[in-house]
DNA sequence: TTTATATTTCGACAAATATCGAAATATTTT
DNA sequence: AAAATATTTCGATATTTGTCGAAATATAAA
């Protein structure tokens, strides 16, 4: 849970998700969208990955990444409880 | 949203969030249930406060927090958008 | 009005985080 | 095999964050 959240703390990674949920991109696709280099988006990829939030995978020389909706039903479930007034 | 992934982004806050969401409590019955100091305390609630996720009201000598869930619906909004499978 | 209790604000500091350029690794093309 | 392309890893650095003790503020009790 802590993970999935660090990872959500962060605008250009959750635009990240957004760009994902429209259909898979390789690294350097996902790059062109904002405006900080490579290395720093690689880590974005990263930080999202150890959430489980995105997955990837290898096709010749790029890499591919999708987005992963498990972990998000988890704290959808989360916030859910949390919101249901208590009566 | 920035300051509301920013909030939710600590166990101590979350718990806290958990804690009110059974009933109101005084910033002192919050800090009993941790092992932080006081001030530590104040700033998290004060982070929660930013966020909308909680409100505050003075009662006497006492501060008295509790669960505000509208933003909680508008994150929930978003992540339901997210998880949902594109066809 | 003094003393006690509840909470927050103020500085300070250590740990975590986002960012970068350069270098390393892997794959494809020539 | 050499050159080009895609991505990640490695150090380094500036910023943000969580934490604390001491002091400030506000209310209640003696």
């Amino acid at each position: 849970m802590n993970t999935v959240f660090k990872a959500l703390n962060d605008p250009i990674r959750r635009e990240i998700l957004t760009l994902l949920k429209k259909g898979d991109m390789t690294a350097g696709e996902i790059a062109d969208h904002f405006q900080i280099g490579k290395p720093t988006l690689s880590h974005h990829l990263d930080l999202l990955r150890q959430a489980d939030l995105v997955s990837s995978r290898k096709d010749g020389q790029f890499v591919v990444y999708s987005l992963s909706t498990t972990v998000l039903d988890e704290i959808l479930q989360w916030m859910y409880q949390l919101s249901q007034q208590k009566q």
